[in-house]
DNA sequence: TATGAATGAGTCTTCATTCAT
DNA sequence: AATGAATGAAGACTCATTCAT
């Protein structure tokens, strides 16, 4: 029934205005809850009018999905981006500590938006994969770094799995401070040991 | 003109009716998400009429919480239920790969209940303490059972929250079994043999 | 997504119901044009809310397939219940009046209804089909009673099939009148020759 | 603050692109229906904006008002432009052979117009006199030319319309074939010595 | 003249909740 | 105590029309 076409925009004003709209779209999501936040309000929020949503978003659904995208991108940078530069076989410990360092300030940005992406997880698979694909390239480019200097190879993407899901939790627990009377240091040290730990079994 | 009260059943019959809208709603909730969820469904599945719904209950919210509350405990942490009978300081390794199993097998429902849980937290602040209490239950648990086997206090909530975590990963990937081509055996004996390290340290 | 059923209605009240939204629903529908009528407004003629209309159809165009449904069979029902007692060889000219003026008869009560039928045709290949099927069934009746009274069965469902657009036609005709200069009787036994006509041949 | 009237293009270059508004326009509304063809859907099949419609016309109603008036005569009745040299008191049969085909041919568009036309009937009588008049038209000429070459002119009229509609119907059939096991050759033939029938009668 | 981005009123449909029985 | 029919407010999305450029 011709189903109009999403259109890319091309005009500076137009992309300009389709990233307000994933920005703002995304921030309120994660603020009020995705069930909580309805197109008349993203719209108003970002200063346009609700059809023109439609003309570079397929539903309410896509702004989330693209704000997801971007979101993922950057909160899986620190990780995404290792490479053996960041890796030294005799300062593991020290690149490890700042790798989750940096992984946790991107996660401190995000706490209401992780949340929110997660509860949409179970009705949106593709949610699902977005995470996933960043984190398994993130556990690709950890395995390539370990393999450039020196890590035995065998039995590497188990590991480098086991060393991201830490390094993920980790990074959680220091932005969540659930446990109050926790020693995050001490967490974060042993971290590190249990990584060289692993990768030195 | 009062708001009609919420009855609370004392006839057999009425009891386990009640039950069953708390034990069908939250299941299909957890499993479909709350906001994919209509009361009709949850009616239907539990063999009662929409109407009584709002007898036993104020809303569709107040048969999630119930849920949580009724369920939570039993459902999302079979480490809560650890004690020193679990454990021996000689089979430690035996003893936590039956834990993981244990784990990995209530996980299906534990991570999506979760999941829609936290997505509650938006509007509704009440849901979030309930799971961190219970997550902080099974940390506390295991850190008694493991003192009392006779593990160095020094630490052990740091460790016992880091062993929990890395145990509820692993499950989650038990379960889920995303990534086709890793030696999960592998992974299995390595967070056991790390778990050990992480003890030993 | 627990798409909900619709729910064919058992007791007097809901039937009866069901019965006026299909009854007012066509006529609006009729009297307005498809796109020009909204479902609320097919409500408030019905006397009911809107909701209700999703109980017992699946959407909009339901409500106006089941009252075409309905219409269709009652005005094909003349040329549909041709049966070799309305037929006699010796008095093929009478009996065919007679059709015609029953199938008139049933013309007359709507207009407005077929023209919005034979507009949906278009976008909604079902419409089409109810039609034709009745169209197919008044032919295949009007065959084997032709049959049954001694007609030579070489190429009759050609014949059966003119001989019934042919009546359909002039139906048509004799309701809309719009040539008005025209002498109808004339054009009414020219039919019936013609079928006689055709069927001699 | 008057409404800004519709400008009628003068130049060559304006004239052409109106006319293919028109043409684009009234196309794809005969094929998809008037509620199933948006603006820009027109626009775009023609190869201009969604704006420059506005400038020259009211709205997409008279679009498709000017694509009748402009298109109906020419497309609609093959049937209009018959005339005495078409015919011949000793070819009948031929003639009308050639007459069905030509039908045939422009059915396809012209019938699809017609159902769309009178959909809109409801919300625009202006609409309903354009198409009697073509059909009007018709009959008058094959009558004419039917007179011309010695046909009695005794109730002419009403035999040319009968005679007009079913080769409108036949037509029809042939073009969509709906019947899959109908002898079509021997409808036409039929339909060709009916019309004869009713001429000599 | 021409563009196509922008508007926002209007539409269908869903669903938590109420109420007659 | 129980049913399930009924309500109607709210939401996602469409599209004829306008307007800044």
């Amino acid at each position: 029934m011709g189903k109009s076409e999403v259109r890319e925009p091309t005009q500076k004003r137009s992309i300009e205005k389709k990233e307000k709209i994933i920005k703002t779209g995304f921030k309120v999501i994660c603020q009020k809850g995705y069930y909580n936040t309805n197109t008349a309000e993203i719209a108003k929020e970002a200063g346009v009018s609700t059809g023109i949503i439609y003309q570079y978003f397929n539903d309410k659904r896509d702004i989330f999905m693209q704000g997801i995208e971007q979101y993922a991108k950057n909160l899986m940078f620190p990780l995404i981006n290792i490479s053996e530069k960041d890796l030294s076989i005799d300062t593991l410990e020290e690149s490890f500590s700042e790798i989750i360092h940096a992984s946790a300030k991107k996660h401190i940005l995000s706490k209401k938006a992780h949340e929110e992406i997660i509860s949409l997880q179970h009705s949106d698979k593709e949610v699902e994969k977005i995470f996933e694909n960043y984190e398994l390239e993130a556990s690709n480019n950890l395995m390539k770094a370990l393999a450039n200097i020196g890590i035995s190879k065998k039995h590497l993407s188990e590991k480098s799995h086991l060393i991201v899901s830490m390094i993920d939790n980790l990074s959680h627990e220091l932005v969540y401070h659930k446990h109050k009377d926790m020693d995050y240091d001490f967490m974060e040290e042993m971290v590190v040991k249990t990584i060289i730990f692993i990768l030195k079994k």
